[in-house]
DNA sequence: CAAGATACGTCAGCCTTGTTGACATTCCAA
DNA sequence: TTGGAATGTCAACAAGGCTGACGTATCTTG
C-alpha cells in the first residue's frame, strides 16, 4: 500500500515526466515573448529593453544596482540600454537627493505608453492561458515555476509581491 | 451570488496577478537554464547547442529541416551550430536512403555522454521543483504551460510526447 | 525528359546583447 | 581624509540571432 501510494504520487518524477516539463517550459518560453517581440522590433528594440521598462516601471525610482541585481546583467549591458532609452525620452535618471550617486530610473509619459503597449500584449496571452487552464492550474503553476527559481531570486521575486499588491 | 462567484474566480486574472505570473516565468527561466549554463560554458558551447543536442537526442534520425522548424531559427544559425557539433564528433550526419536530399541527424557516444550530463543537471532542479510543489501543482503547470504556446508549437510539443512516451 | 521545387550548405555582413578590463567621477562613512 | 561604493563610459570581443544570395543535389511533376 505505502509502494502503490508512493509509486502513484511519484509518478511525475519520471525522467520521461521531467523531460515534458522541461519541454514545456521551452515551448512556452517563445510563446511567452512572442507577443511583445512584435512590439519591440518595430521600435527596433529588443528584449533588454522590455526587461529594464518592467522593471522600471513595477519599481519607479529604482536605482541602478538594483536593476542590475534584478536582471543579472552587467552595468555595461544595462548601461547600453538604459542610454538608448534615456536617449530617447523613454526613461529619466535624476541623480538621488539623499545619496546623490545614485540614479533614480522614472518612466516618462512616452515611457508609460510604450510600458502599457508591451504589457498588454504579454497579460492578454497570459490571461488567455489562464482562462483555459482555470485557477487550480494557475495555483500550480505559480508553485512550480517559484520551486525553480534561485533561491536569491526568489526572495527578489517575493519582495517584489509583497510591497504593493 | 453570480457576480461574488466570477468575482472570486477571476481573482486569478487580474492585472496584479497576471503580472506576477509574467515575472515568475521572466525568474524561473533563468533558473531553468542555469544548471546546464554552467555546464556548456566550460566546455565553450552555448544555449544552442543545448537546445540542437536535446532535440536530436529526443528525435534520433531527425532532419536539419525538422529541427529548424522545432528550434525556430535560420538555416543558417542552425548550421553553424550543427557544425561545431558535427566538427567535435557529437554529433552525426547522414545522407537520407529514401530521400537523399535530407541528412538524419544522431548522437555519437560522446554527443549522448554530454546530453545526459546536461539533463541530468536539468532535470536535477525540475524535479526538486516538482517534489516542493507536489503532483497537482505539476498538472497545473504542464496545463498553463501549454496553454501558453503558440499553436503551432503546441502542435509540435504534443506530437514528441504522444509518439514514445 | 525538362522544369520547378525542395533540402541542405555556405559566404558575407549586420544587429542585439551579453562579456571583460580599465579608468574617471562622485560621494558616503569611518 | 581616505577607502570603498555607485555610477558612467571607452574599447574590444563573442555568441547567436538575422537577411540576402548563391550553389548543388535530388525529388517531383507536367
Amino acid at each position: 500500500m505505502a509502494d502503490v501510494q508512493s509509486g502513484e504520487n511519484l509518478l511525475f518524477l519520471t525522467d520521461e515526466q521531467l523531460r515534458q516539463g522541461i519541454e514545456a517550459m521551452f515551448f512556452a518560453y517563445r510563446g511567452f515573448t512572442a507577443d511583445p517581440d512584435l512590439i519591440l522590433t518595430e521600435l527596433a528594440y529588443g528584449r533588454a529593453h522590455h526587461r529594464a521598462i518592467h522593471f522600471i516601471a513595477r519599481r519607479p525610482g529604482t536605482t541602478v544596482s538594483n536593476l542590475l541585481s534584478i536582471l543579472g546583467v552587467t552595468k555595461q549591458s544595462l548601461n547600453r540600454v538604459l542610454r538608448t532609452l534615456i536617449d530617447d525620452g523613454l526613461v529619466k535618471s535624476e541623480k538621488g537627493t539623499i545619496d546623490k550617486r545614485e540614479r533614480h530610473l522614472t518612466l516618462t509619459d512616452a515611457g508609460h505608453a510604450l510600458e502599457q503597449r508591451l504589457s498588454d500584449s504579454q497579460r492578454a496571452r497570459m490571461r488567455s492561458a489562464y482562462r483555459a487552464a482555470g485557477p487550480t492550474a494557475v495555483a500550480g503553476f505559480r508553485q512550480v515555476l517559484e520551486a525553480m527559481m534561485d533561491p536569491e531570486l526568489r526572495r527578489k521575486y517575493r519582495a517584489m509581491r509583497e510591497t504593493d499588491t
